[in-house]
RNA sequence: GCGGGAGUGGUGGAAUGGCAGACACGAUUGACUUAAAAUCAAUUGGAGCAAUCCGUGCGGGUUCGACUCCCGCCUUCCGCACCA
């Protein structure tokens, strides 16, 4: 009889084994060691084949949130997996330090943002450490870093010297209010002003660009890449490439002054329908073809729709207005006149900012020509009916014939059609085929203070002028006075602004604006491969060692700017013969978000959730494997009150395992039951089969749902036959569920590695080798149809043959009696799986 | 408007055209406990006493057989959006 204390004693004593799973002291023993033994450092000079496994670097907010977790484990959990596959894998980290709320952090609150980002980059670098990735910290790199931006100026200047960055005019998001530009993340979508409210202007000013625009055909190339369609896509419609014509048409001004003035039309075929011809508010010819009579109209409307920001105007369902100019075009084709108008549908920063007007076979034409009562005219006729321009309700549209258009009528609407016209306008010399890109050229300059200064001077007398390479970098002052007006809080430093011209020993000036942050994350991935050179931006060989990228992660958001600049430079670079390849990143993996009220969870946004408590109270394991069991992790999860809930699961599980291995500890002798052992290796490799093409490609949910039947399956085996526990195939068992589950849960793994007597690190094992052999069943269930529904189960010997198997099925009673005496019409039979009988 | 995803129990989610709901969460019951937590065991899509029937956003179709393929819708998320 035992007493009540001693079974309380028993119970704490119990409670304090030392045996008990505690993730608090494993976590943190382990990431001690592996810090010593430096075996997340990728060697250049490892024999293995390399794997570079890149994760798109974070911007240092201030702290790292659940979001961030999910992203950096599920491309440590991919890591890990390809080490254990034999790779040298290589998995940096970094920070993209430079950026606007460095600087309104400085504004507000007048802390300096070199200190603000550098104690964040502090913060979640020692957040990140916790979650035990194998992330290769030698290798990081930090953009607002002189001895990063150093080379990021370097590259500007190569990028100049090759003649594809240029200045010039451009309009930028100017708030009256605030006195100062803004990004176009900070204009709302009502284009107001994100701080204070104010309606956003536009302003022109000088700004550097990138020539992308001449890389837009290699751009829409993807042969060398394995890319997500979707990604593919979106680059593709970005980069908007359509094929068309220049036309010539001949504007005669108020003065009688004739003036040459092109369009880009995709549609040459349709030139005998132009009724009138429009131009862009901006477009430089306005004025001077305006007449007297319409100039005070002209000017009130070019006034208004300049104020007017994108979002006002680039609204499809707004009213087509527009102002005649007075003037007249002649149409090459045919010699007719037609009226100049203005409208703000036209943009100028797309062809050439002048568009022909067809209203017949362009819907935005159509509705042009009704408001303003312009006549429409048909050169297309559907075949199968007959229309007419006066009752038309919309514009016709790719169908029908030519009509109206001399010695063209007759022909069809087709590609063929097209190329017959723009022969023609060839051949009259009044214009060409041409073809036009939605893409821009890359703005890269910023009126801002945080970023890398450009490395340009300028001179009175030598104008533009390139700071030599000898004097980078221009190194970035940390002292600064905000001012909101609009200009950099760089031109108020007489020390910074005053310089010498590097030609001519002149005084010159520096410029003051700074470069977009993407121009640092355009090239970070090739810093990774030798992020300590002082030397140079990094070494060929190393480059060339670890480049292309062989997996890179990250959110979808990035699919038309980061990944697209990214690809611009490396081109270019290969271009000028810095790089040997073209192509950056090789495969591609788009992680879902994890969002709370269905927005993305960012510091920007608002809410956030912190994983340190979670981390604390469970474990960085069980959060790791919790974050991967949410659903597939391309498609993220919605984070709420219950999210949390199903934490407690692979909390458990992770118990289970953990006892699972402690249990065969204090189990008596095993006891060889032949049947039973091969039935373990049987599930053992199926397991083996399922979790590595799981962990291949990217299903980490799945993955870590095989080996919880696994372990729920071996828990089954030992309650059965408590015998099993230390047999061959049960050791064997154990061994593969912790290689198995080692990219997903590191701690407890390599602990338990260490208890079942191993040496060395369980991470740099090779995952287990799957025998088909061995996985093969001896006996499978067979699904008995009749008509497609299912009346019985049957278990048959794997082997069976099919004659067999279809006359044990037509044995079972259930099946006799769903089929209500009729006779079978037809036996479907699928080998070990299925019978289906249609009666 | 165009392009691309996604719609499955109370919840997160599984399912090479072949047993819908694996694996978990939650819930209910039981064991252990003075009690709770933890753990273990059982049940858990709906209806029905049952045999059985009904169920993967909606409507059609292909097929012996459809969550899966095809056509037409609806809802929702993402990207682009007056691009000539």
């Amino acid at each position: 009889m035992t007493t009540e204390i001693e079974k309380s004693a028993a119970r704490s004593s119990d409670s304090s084994d030392n045996r008990r799973y505690t993730p608090g002291d494993i976590e943190k023993k382990w990431q001690k060691v592996w810090e010593e033994t430096g075996q997340n450092h990728a060697d250049d000079n490892d024999p293995r084949p390399k794997f570079y496994n890149l994760v798109m670097f974070p911007y240092p907010s201030g702290d790292l949130h659940i979001g961030h977790w999910y992203n950096f484990t599920g491309v440590d959990v991919f890591g890990r997996f390809q080490r254990m596959n034999g790779y040298n894998v290589m998995q940096p980290l970094g920070f993209d330090a430079f950026g606007l709320p460095a600087e309104n952090a400085a504004i507000k609150r007048g802390v300096q943002a070199r200190k603000w980002t550098l104690s964040n980059i502090e913060k979640m670098r020692s957040q990140l450490k916790t979650m035990g990735g194998i992330w290769d910290w030698q290798r990081e790199v930090v953009t607002c870093l002189p001895d990063y931006y150093k080379w990021t100026q370097w590259l500007f200047l190569k990028l100049y010297e090759a003649g594809l960055a240029y200045r010039a005019k451009a309009p930028v998001n100017w708030c009256p209010n605030d006195q100062t530009v803004l990004a176009n993340e900070q204009v709302l979508a009502d284009g107001t002003c994100e701080r204070c409210g104010a309606v956003v202007e536009k302003r022109e000013l000088e700004q550097w660009f990138f020539k992308i625009t001449s890389y837009a055909d290699r751009l829409l190339d993807f042969k060398e890449v394995d890319w997500p369609e979707r990604t593919m896509l979106m680059q593709k419609n970005w980069i908007g490439r359509s094929e068309g014509a220049r036309v010539n048409f001949m504007i005669t001004g108020p003065d009688g002054q004739e003036t040459t003035v092109p369009v880009f039309t995709t549609r040459p075929d349709t030139l005998f329908g132009v009724t009138f011809f429009l131009l862009a508010p901006e477009h430089p010819l306005v004025e001077k073809v305006t007449t007297p009579a319409q100039q005070a109209e002209m000017a009130a409307y070019v006034a208004k729709a300049r104020s007017e920001t994108d979002f006002e105007r680039q609204s499809s369902e707004k009213k087509k207005t527009g102002v005649f100019t007075g003037s007249y075009v002649t149409n090459p084709i045919n010699g007719e006149k037609v009226p100049v108008w203005v409208t703000d549908y036209v943009l100028m920063g797309y062809g050439t900012g002048a568009v022909m007007g067809v209203p017949a076979h362009d819907q935005r034409d159509f509705e042009f020509a009704r408001t303003m009562g312009l006549p429409v005219r048909l050169v297309y006729e559907p075949d199968d009916r007959s229309i007419s321009a006066d009752e038309m309700t919309q514009a016709l549209v790719h169908e029908g014939h030519v009509v109206n258009s001399d010695q063209f009528n007759g022909l069809p609407d087709s590609q063929e059609t097209v190329k017959t016209f723009i022969r023609f306008i060839e051949e009259k010399g009044v214009g060409k085929a041409e073809i036009n890109y939605r893409l821009r050229d890359w703005l890269i300059s910023r009126q801002r203070y945080w970023g890398t200064p450009i490395p340009m001077v300028f001179c009175e007398t030598d104008g533009i002028v390139a700071v030599p390479e000898s004097q980078l970098p221009v190194i970035l002052p940390e002292e600064v006075n905000f001012r909101p007006d609009g200009v950099s809080p760089l031109q108020y430093l007489p020390e910074f602004v005053d310089t010498t011209c590097p030609k001519c020993g002149g005084p010159a000036r520096r410029e003051t604006d700074t470069m977009d942050t993407f121009m640092c994350s355009s090239w970070y991935f090739l810093r990774y491969c030798d992020a300590q050179d002082a030397e140079a931006a990094y070494d060929r060989a190393k480059v060339n060692r670890w480049m292309p990228v062989d997996q890179y992660t990250g959110g979808p958001e990035h699919a038309t700017m980061h990944l697209l600049y990214a690809r611009f430079f490396t081109k270019a670079l290969h271009d000028m013969g810095l790089l040997d390849f073209d192509e950056p990143f090789r495969k591609l993996f788009h992680q879902g978000m994890i969002r709370s009220e269905g927005k993305k969870m960012s510091k920007s946004r608002g809410k956030t959730v912190a994983p340190d408590a979670l981390v604390e109270q469970f474990g960085a394991d069980a959060v790791r494997c919790f974050l991967m069991f949410l659903g597939p992790f391309d498609q993220g999860a919605e984070w709420n009150d219950k999210t949390e809930q199903l934490l407690s699961g692979v909390s458990r599980f992770l118990n289970r395992v953990w006892n699972l291995v402690q249990n065969a500890e204090t189990a008596g002798p095993p006891v060889v039951d032949s049947a039973v052992e091969k039935e373990i290796r049987r599930v053992t490799h199926k397991t083996i089969k399922r979790v590595v093409d799981d962990l291949g490609h990217w299903a980490l949910n799945t993955a870590l749902s095989g080996l919880m039947e696994f372990t729920n399956s071996l828990y089954e085996f030992a309650a059965k036959q408590p015998g099993v526990y230390n047999t061959p195939a049960w050791k064997e068992a154990i061994e593969t569920l912790l290689l198995l589950l080692a990219p997903l849960a590191p701690h407890i793994t390599e602990e338990l590695w260490q208890q079942t007597g191993h040496t060395g690190t369980i991470h740099t094992q090779r995952m287990p080798a799957f025998d088909p052999a061995l996985a093969v069943d001896e006996v499978v269930t067979i699904v008995v149809q009749v008509n497609g529904k299912v009346r019985d189960k049957i278990e048959v010997a794997a082997g069976l043959g099919e004659e067999e198997v279809k006359a044990t099925v037509l044995a079972s009673p259930k099946v006799a009696a769903a089929m209500e005496d009729k006779h079978p019409k037809k036996v479907i039979y699928v080998a070990g799986k299925l019978v289906n009988i249609v009666v």
